[in-house]
DNA sequence: GCCGGAATAGTACGGTCGTTCGATTTGACC
DNA sequence: GGTCAAATCGAACGACCGTACTATTCCGGC
């Protein structure tokens, strides 16, 4: 294969690459164990096992098992954007499209409460273990904390919240709402944390407005 | 050594035993690197390199890995009970017993943010894996709610805070300030976090009162 | 200062981990 | 259908894990 070949096939994979489908299923698989064990328990192992794969199979996708780390870590932070915030933009700007991305957000956190979220056990996880996880955990919940500041702000210009608003101060309020009610429904299997979180919200929301 | 001599030393240990003092030390150093990398990275070998012994004599002490890190949680929680609610029996009985109760759980947190908070770190840890750290975990929670749920109805009892108030609903909302400034002064190294939290915890009092 | 149990050390075992490497299979293109 | 790289496998390595067993050291009571 010529080099100008290889360009080729990284720009545009005409060919239809077999081993992209296989990491695919290698990270899902993967989502879905560190989502109940957390990130740190994930194992090649394991892994393959119950993909009915080689572990070497399994290992030569990623090179290591921080780079599977990485890999599942932003596969999980996209796959959180794109059902939260994208969504959101579809209602109308200011509250309304707040309310969506709080909205969204609740219902994902809620949906399968069997598994949890890798956002809220990853930084636990790794608010103490320097590296590369550490590094893209951090950026990844700055980056989500920006996008709620994003829309707090669109709502106080559209005058639909106080002019006076310390927004950053929301955005911490928020978050704390976030992470006690997914403590509370998987940890201490409540039933209502859902209901607690939805009136913490409103009345944050009210107190705002 | 006779039974009737066990049961004596049982109930009082006349003889100072001298594994006692090293099984406290192994503890010590347990809850260090727990707070580090979580309870369930400790590790019997790095806790014996650590204190200079052998792995089979801290082994010896617990009799499992995982009655070690059940010693460790309990510990922490007594430690943490006896310094935020012990000092706080102390303030008059109502809202300023509640205050004080939570003035000392900020403190505590924000004390040595170098080193996290079991309580919290383990309840993700912990929240999906069936077993005793699970168990003990669930009951150190729903213990620790209580008593902050007893705050807040002595204080309503004294005509401090609204008789219609939600008492639940603010110990979830008050859970989630203190997870949420636990994140950010320990994930994003935010210096704010501890003034966020006494104005998010002063605003929800102030609404409550 | 010996005695006996408590405390600690030493060693070894079986298991799992991430990783390496050479062999083998697969599958798209000529 | 042959070719060649990509994909996958199988076996092995060294490290570390928790644990079991046996020896050794420590130390208070006589």
């Amino acid at each position: 294969m010529t080099l100008a070949h290889t360009l080729l096939s990284l720009t545009s994979p005409l060919r239809p690459r077999k081993g992209d489908a296989t990491r695919a299923a290698i990270v899902d698989a993967a989502i879905v164990s560190a989502r109940r064990d957390g990130l740190e328990a994930l194992t090649i192992g394991a892994l393959a096992d119950a993909l009915s794969m080689s572990k070497s199979g399994v290992f030569a996708h990623f090179g290591s098992r921080e780079e599977l780390q990485l890999a599942v870590l932003n596969e999980y932070a996209a796959r959180f954007v794109s059902e939260v915030l994208r969504p959101a933009v579809a209602a109308p700007r200011g509250l309304p499209r707040l309310q969506a991305l709080l909205d969204n957000w609740l219902t994902v956190l809620g949906r399968q409460i069997e598994q949890g979220c890798l956002l809220i056990a990853g930084a636990t996880e790794y608010d103490d273990r320097a590296g590369p996880l550490h590094d893209a955990m951090v950026r990844i919940v700055e980056d989500w904390k920006r996008e709620l500041l994003r829309a707090i702000e669109g709502a106080r210009r559209e005058g639909h919240l106080r002019r006076d608003l310390d927004a950053e101060q929301l955005v911490f309020e928020i978050y704390g709402v976030m992470l006690v009610a997914h403590q509370d429904a998987r940890l201490l299997r409540s039933g209502q944390s859902m209901q607690r979180a939805r009136a913490a919200l409103a009345r944050l929301l009210a107190e705002a407005g």
